[in-house]
DNA sequence: GCAATACTGTAGTGATAATTTCAGATTGTA
DNA sequence: TACAATCTGAAATTATCACTACAGTATTGC
């Protein structure tokens, strides 16, 4: 009967993976991360690299119905040895399965070069120089953004706020900006996302905002927002995508880049604070 | 020293050959007709196929500088591993001059890492399936998320809504979820992204949801949301990454990839839509 | 809230793999 | 042909691996 069964162990795990238990799923997602070189060592060693027990790789083995883990192994070597047989196959292809046209891969490949070629033009000094000012603690923090990317800015908010107070939204709505405008000086920071179509009013706020004395950040699309006039720093990023509009997977990397960077810098202060919100977490949900 | 070799095995054999012996020539030549995946069986096996005993498999082992058969595995393994895994592996630095420790090559790395092996464990066919209930315009689709992915949900309906009419937001407020739900029924679809810690109330909202008759799909982690039983599809990524939280970019990647297939689904109509939307989309603008 | 079920890891056991030892085989040389 | 040097594999030893039994822990269903 098992000779029959024609599709890859990766299949067999995707079809089942509805029930599987949560050690099996944890050995599923540590053999993908690296397939199928992950499971062509020891038993003990898939094991513990997956972060369960000899036994649980055992039984899943057994589940995708072989005799144990010697012949699961097997498999493995012969898919991929057949795979090393036809050159053509696999390599550049994302999604294992679907087809190079397949929009996921499409996507992929315009993510995975999107992302480097930001990274080669982004000016990491810049970038250290944002991180200073947003750990900043005597500083306030303003994050705006337009209507696409203020779905961003309010990522970027909530993460921020985890690890330092003074910390708030742009309002979206532009009547509320003279009295936000007002409690704005020279020692804050104004963060803005700003991709095309950039955002005639957001404009507006930023000049408005470095009037005052605030040092404005931008982080904007290669063709360069006109807020970069005005802002202390600017990072361009890349973000074609294969669809009628633009990608904000590199923003969104920037925005965690930075919260991450951030913590970094001012690890003792935002440890405590993150002790602290602990806490009070529970607070607001219900009990089990 | 050992370390600084870069030469694969393959290599090496090749640049001893003068200088082996006859047992050693006919390891060579069999590990040869079946590179590298010959090497990765047992000492025993490898030396019955090379027609040679254990000893002599070790001892070419040991000629090549490594100190036993277990670590000549392990270096056929990562060599291997590193050509499989060549779209990611290509960069060994992305960010150009930043060190290989600064935190945006280690979030690069992670990121793709990720995309990479989500891509791997996503289902295509879950993911067509998502798309076709997306696409199809008798249906009214709700997006929910938790406190981090709210974010996300407000960015997948902002472009849904572009493509599609009948797209909402689940509110954010529990208290208002009796009233959201007394218009769910039966054709509806909740699209849920739920990511660790899993949010309790969701799962309550998600089950309401099922009872009225809704399809419930799940964007999840590795580890996956207990909504998952709930859910007709469900999505788990990787959201590591090098911080002290996850990373919401493959997430994010899978809502901008919906988006760009729901709208290559339904293309004469959503043209349309977004033809009509051009022209209502100075209201709200000042004019320039 | 409690019992029943399913899941998971620890510890122990048998099996197999890797390594060492050593004697026999092979080769080249005088 | 004898001898030394080298090579090779059988057998014994050691280390590691694959597997089983069982008991503790979560989860589910009532």
């Amino acid at each position: 009967m098992r000779a029959q069964q024609r599709n890859t162990i990766a299949e067999r795990l995707r079809l089942k993976s509805d029930n599987l238990t949560a050690a099996e799923r944890k050995l599923m997602s540590a053999l993908f991360a690296n397939y199928p070189m992950a499971g062509l060592v020891s038993i003990t060693e898939f094991a513990r690299e997956a972060g369960v027990s000899t036994p649980s790789v055992l039984r899943l083995a057994k589940k995708l119905g072989f005799a144990g883990f010697p012949s699961f192994q097997e498999e493995l070597r012969a898919e991929l040895s057949a795979q090393l047989q036809n050159p053509i196959s696999k390599h550049d292809r994302w999604s294992a399965d679907a087809p190079d046209t397949h929009i996921l891969n499409r996507f992929a490949t315009a993510a995975m070069g999107n992302l480097s070629s930001s990274l080669k033009l982004l000016d990491h000094r810049a970038f250290d120089a944002i991180v200073t000012l947003l750990a900043d603690r005597k500083r306030r923090i303003h994050l705006g953004g337009g209507r696409i990317t203020h779905a961003l800015a309010s990522y970027l908010a909530t993460h921020l706020q985890m690890a330092r107070p003074g910390v708030s939204m742009v309002p979206s709505t532009p009547s509320f900006w003279p009295q936000y405008l007002l409690d704005i000086g020279k020692s804050d920071v104004v963060l803005i996302f700003d991709i095309r179509r950039y955002d005639a009013r957001m404009l507006e706020f930023a000049a408005c905002a470095k009037e005052r004395g605030a040092r404005v950040v931008l982080i904007t699309d290669q063709w360069i927002s006109p807020i970069a006039r005005l802002a202390v720093y600017s990072l361009p990023l890349r973000i074609e995508a294969p669809s009628s509009w633009d990608s904000n997977i590199v923003p969104l990397f920037v925005a965690e880049a930075l919260v991450s960077a951030t913590i970094n810098a001012s690890w003792p202060e935002t440890q405590a604070r993150i002790r602290e919100l602990e806490g009070l977490s529970d607070i607001g949900r219900r009990p089990r």
